[in-house]
DNA sequence: CAGTATCCTACGAGATACTG
DNA sequence: CAGTATCTCGTAGGATACTG
């Protein structure tokens, strides 16, 4: 009889890739710029540092929660360094680092390519989507 | 009084930029190649053509309707094109278009950013963690 | 000013079953 | 073989209120 069914082999083999793609670095990195409000942030940081209440000015329409969230995770990854100033109130500013900028390049030439051939997308859309 | 209080102005800069970043090429291509099984898709494709069932075994866990999606999304972009032999039982062939080859480029760049700089991101992780 | 702490919900995505 | 059609569930992310 057969002891593993389709599903059960699916889900071994969905569990080992879980872990293959876990440890995937183009993958970590995916799901890194990939986030809603990390391309933004990272744009904005381009032209220099910036305070915090700037970038949520910056990035209209971004939640405390989530700038803050986005921050922690850049900051956690060495992409972004955060400097306090302990004046009333406080100040804290937000910065690129050099992996941060060394990140930049690879942002920009998918920004190029998306700008290039958005129209293309379009017009493949819009045929796909009269059939 | 304040008709408008900070919480309205927020909901309505969101709007916009919602409208906007709906908008933004760039968010769009993101949105794309960050979605999870489509970098695999289309690297399990760079290599060739390749039929539904190859693809299901080649990129494993990837469940039916995840494939189904992603290849219907990508068709739709204009990225893969999908070509049926009405056999018995029918045969399906995806294949990435001149489009979907020009996007390969991007893609590997992002690759090989993430894997020349995992490292640094895993130390600056860890100092991090260890705070 | 620059954040926490909670609560809540819409949606992504997997499991399962069925079909031309 | 190559898909659809449903159902369910976890969680990303927004709203809201409070704080050093």
């Amino acid at each position: 009889m057969a002891t593993q069914t389709a599903a059960q082999r699916r889900e071994e083999a969905r569990i080992a890739y879980d872990a293959y793609l876990a440890e995937c670095p183009a993958r970590q990195l995916l799901d890194r710029i990939s986030d809603k409000w990390v391309s933004l942030v990272l744009n904005a940081l381009a032209g220099g540092p910036q305070r915090y209440s700037d970038l949520s000015r910056v990035i209209a329409g971004v939640s405390q929660k989530m700038l803050t969230q986005t921050l922690r995770n850049l900051e956690r990854d060495g992409l972004v360094s955060r400097a306090v100033t302990p004046s009333v109130p406080v100040r804290v500013d937000y910065a690129l680092t050099g992996l941060g900028e060394s990140l930049l390049p690879v942002v920009q030439a998918a920004k190029a390519w998306a700008e290039s051939h958005i129209d293309e997308i379009h017009v493949a859309r819009t045929a796909y989507d009269h059939r």
